[in-house]
DNA sequence: ACCAATGGTTCATATAATGAACCGATGCAG
DNA sequence: CTGCATCGGTTCATTATATGAACCATTGGT
């Protein structure tokens, strides 16, 4: 791992339950001694990613981080085509929902969306989704390039008792998803999650990302996923039209049978 | 210049006229060899803040930098209390506002808004404005900390005929901008570019930016630099509201003093 | 069929990252 | 006010890591 890489890994360590944090607080989480995080603060400060709170001396992300957001948006813009559909699929389904977007072979968040009905919801808070234990995960290698089947099975944690550690294990997973077109994992990166995910597509043809919901697992009901079931397969298909790209019809068919299983005369269109 | 610095400046070279920019490019631009920087991009990938366009191969800002943004709005929020003020300064001046914001001794561009009256107009697209050359920078120098002026001394480019490269020059900007609470630059940094500029502040009571006002030089009248001074000193308090802070008392008496140079009888308020 | 680009890779060399130990400041308990 | 713990920050010999000239393999233009 380069110098680069750890240095700007510190950086995955701000979250918004954490979003200050000192130096010796910094040297545990990464678990490096003082002079070599010290350094790599002091360099991204340098270059604006961090700053440190003038009252306290607590680093936080600094102001190169919205310039660099700007850029990105104003390249690939994602971000608008995905609030909207996003806040109507928490409102729906009651649940937090979230949009990742597909980058090489790694799963960036890219917007979050809780929903304030119940009070306990599922707060979605990492920057980088593991392929195999998360439902967008899943959605990734089952609709994805084959390619991140491998990149999911090069690096199979195991979170909980549940995360899917064999080949095996991923694969009844893909299977599933590729059968219904939305994706599961049951507490397969924390306990008493229930996540339930949807392929999302760009003008490129190729998948672009995922659609999530995730709730408490106790919470969860046939009900409840029907719900769920039905408001991703609708907040995939807006978003997938602000991205420009189709739904390929092989996915559309899952989502249409599993939707209307006993009757079929809606099924198409 | 640590690697860390030196890789992710090269995100530096980014910009909305530029947002993609291939192997060999980056070369050129960066001035280093091939084989570092394809080092330098693919660490930058491999943390999600570039990634490459599949089919051109060029790289480009990726998603890791939205939820940068994300947590540094939710640390400190800013930018939601610029636009506003922004898009009225350039329409009641018909040109280029943008605004700034200071960590340690560097400024950093934060938002830009464009007016549309003039066919011709400034883009501003630069990430670290040089505090001697530019309006925003010398406002810094005047209303900051006193290390600013040993930093903006540390580094004093010609970037024109006209930037000022001695103490001297620096410092008599830097008096007359205390003296009305307005910087000026008059292609300073840029052949061409006229700017002018106004402190902000925030809520832990020091400097935090500048707000500032470039336009086309050959468009600069007397009347126009009055609507300039006008606008500018307003955007500069709500900005400066916005983000919790107060202007210095100092500080509005010189905007009083300048925009009411003859009567003062509502200087007070 | 050629040339000039491009993106990407190799490997000996030299530079830059590393971390244990240290410093001074601050805060707290007895 | 003394002693202890923790904080942010620094030093310097050791060693790992970054470097870049030279090298491929492709691509696109003429």
């Amino acid at each position: 791992m380069s110098v680069v890489e750890k240095a700007i890994g510190l950086l995955n360590h701000f979250s918004t339950a954490r979003p200050e944090i000192g130096l010796s607080e910094f040297c545990r989480l990464a678990r490096r001694d003082k002079a070599t995080t010290y350094r790599h603060l002091t360099a991204l400060e340098a270059v604006g990613l961090v700053e440190q709170n003038p009252t306290t001396r607590a680093y936080r992300i600094g102001p190169a981080a919205l310039r660099l957001a700007e850029l990105r948006e104003a390249t690939v813009p994602r971000r608008d085509g995905v609030l909207q559909p996003l806040a109507t699929l928490a409102d729906r389904t009651g649940e937090s929902a979230h949009v990742s977007v597909l980058s090489g072979s790694s799963l960036h968040s890219l917007a979050v969306h809780e929903s304030t009905r119940h009070s306990t919801r599922v707060v979605i808070d990492v920057a980088i989704l593991p392929l195999h234990a998360t439902a967008s995960g899943i959605s990734a290698v089952a609709f994805g390039a084959p390619e991140l089947r491998d990149a999911a099975l090069a690096n199979m944690n195991r979170f909980t008792d549940f995360t899917p550690t064999t080949p095996e294990a991923l694969d009844a997973a893909v299977a599933e998803a590729r059968r219904t077109g939305i994706s599961t994992s049951d507490s397969g990166f924390e306990a008493g999650v229930h996540g339930m995910a949807a392929p999302i597509y760009d003008q490129s043809g190729a998948l672009a990302g995922a659609v999530a919901v995730a709730s408490v697992a106790t919470r969860m009901t046939a009900e409840q996923e029907f719900t769920n079931r039905t408001a991703l397969v609708e907040a995939a298909r807006q978003i997938t039209r602000n991205w420009g790209g189709t739904v390929p019809a092989v996915v559309e068919a899952a989502w249409a049978d599993t939707l209307t299983p006993m009757p079929r005369e809606d099924a198409a269109r």
